[in-house]
DNA sequence: GCCAACGTTGGC
DNA sequence: GCCAACGTTGGC
């Protein structure tokens, strides 16, 4: 899941109360369906810094709630508003997340470019701009083992 | 700041 | 349904 540090990083999650944090303002359909659907509480999340310098994978967390509407949609007020949203049939959902390991540093996408057991990983594509991805086993152990866990 | 890639919108 | 125009993302 990215996020942008200067927005929010994953330092702000992990000093957030319970280091839970509702993952508000996607407003992207596939981003919105991996979370509405293809997210279980507990799930692994690497917590991305895009528009960083480095970019990269700056923590672990965790999916720590079911699907939930985002209720930013309907707060005329709130920069992620969306005036066709209706309460009865919400468009945008959302999940909590919460922080659940630093990592002994941040690893950059630059690294992740470069190893071959990642080459599939979507957020080495190029062009690569969805806001949550699928992670694989595979690639999730390998992540933790580039970053030194 | 640049710009390629991408998703969405809306005219037709 | 097509597709050009537009706005956004995000690496560099």
């Amino acid at each position: 899941m990215k996020s942008e540090p200067a927005a929010f990083s994953f330092e702000d999650l992990w000093r957030a109360r319970r280091r839970t944090t509702f993952w508000d303002g996607v407003r992207n359909y596939q981003a919105r369906n991996l979370m509405r659907g293809g997210m279980r509480v507990g799930d692994g999340v690497l917590f991305y810094h895009s528009n960083a310098a480095p970019p990269g994978v700056a923590g672990l967390a965790e999916v720590a709630s079911a699907a939930r509407p985002d209720p930013t949609q309907f707060d005329p007020e709130d920069p992620h508003y969306d005036p066709r949203s209706r309460r009865e049939e919400p468009r945008w959902w959302g999940v909590d997340v919460r922080a659940v390991a630093r990592l002994p540093r941040l690893l950059p996408l630059e690294e992740l470019k470069g190893d071959a057991r990642l080459a599939g990983m979507a957020v080495v594509q190029r062009g690569s701009r969805l806001s949550v991805q699928p992670v694989t086993p595979a690639e999730w152990k390998r992540v933790r083992q580039l970053a030194g866990l």
